[in-house]
DNA sequence: TTGCGCTCTGTTATAGTATAACATACTCAA
DNA sequence: TTGAGTATGTTATACTATAACAGAGCGCAA
């Protein structure tokens, strides 16, 4: 492993740090323009499927767009359920793995063997909730 | 609701049902090019919204790939858990409102409301498990 | 030290997914 | 008939992701 690439991946985690929420692939680029004028989305993503086997971000399947993990341990790939409010975009890092876990064993029933579980919730967070009604 | 559209629909129901398995929109949109030979994307994408809001098929997040919904009640959107199988690239569908239940409820907890569940679990399916090691 | 093989990184091009924006046609009712 | 509202057609473009190959750096054996 690279020393620029540790850097660059480096890089990608302050971004998304900074967004304080996700981002996509494309977004992140473009935040690393300010540095590097002439990188492509190639080294973007290899930057970021890094990240993803390692655990340090999550992407997020139904809006293709990539999220620092809230956890504390890292250094492996995890799932997690995430919560997002369609109305002010916020995600919610949630780890329930007893949910997870009862989830492979309702599909183990037919033979299934998990491997990765995407749990996408959307919805409206407390904050945008009915009751709100702001504006 | 036009004729037009309605047929457009049953057309693309067609050509997953003769997948028996998931498409992209792109696979239906060949398909069609068929019957429609200069059939363009949005066409093809507004049929899904329809037949996707009418719960009539389900949308993969995760393979951006679109699956005829198995379970017989239609006429409203609905979520499903998926299960994926990533060797043979088969899907299935499981109902189990009561998982979905309790995610929402412990999202729930911190004012979150839920209004569509994206679960999908990615492994292998009993046919292709490890004990099966053919070829 | 040199040369080889391996892995990581850079670069270019292209494939694949989805929607914006506007034009046209259809349908129903006044 | 005519006009409003909705559905559909068409063109263009934006957004997301990967393939394929070139080059750089590193470790190790000869």
């Amino acid at each position: 492993m690279g020393k620029k690439g540790d850097a660059l991946r480096a890089e990608v985690i302050d971004a998304l740090e900074r967004a304080e929420g996700p981002l996509s692939a494309y977004d992140i680029l473009a935040e690393l323009r300010g540095n590097h004028p002439k990188i492509a989305p190639t080294t973007i993503y290899r930057a970021l499927a890094a990240l993803s086997e390692s655990g340090k971000i999550h992407r997020l399947e139904s809006l293709n767009a990539y999220l620092l993990c809230g956890c504390d341990e890292h250094g492996h790939d995890h799932d997690a359920i995430l919560s997002i409010c369609d109305d002010c975009g916020t995600v919610e890092e949630t780890v329930a793995p007893e949910l997870l876990a009862s989830m492979s064993k309702v599909l183990g029933k037919s033979g299934f063997e998990a491997t990765r579980h995407v749990v996408e919730i959307h919805g409206t967070c407390a904050d945008c909730g009915p009751e709100q009604t702001n504006s």
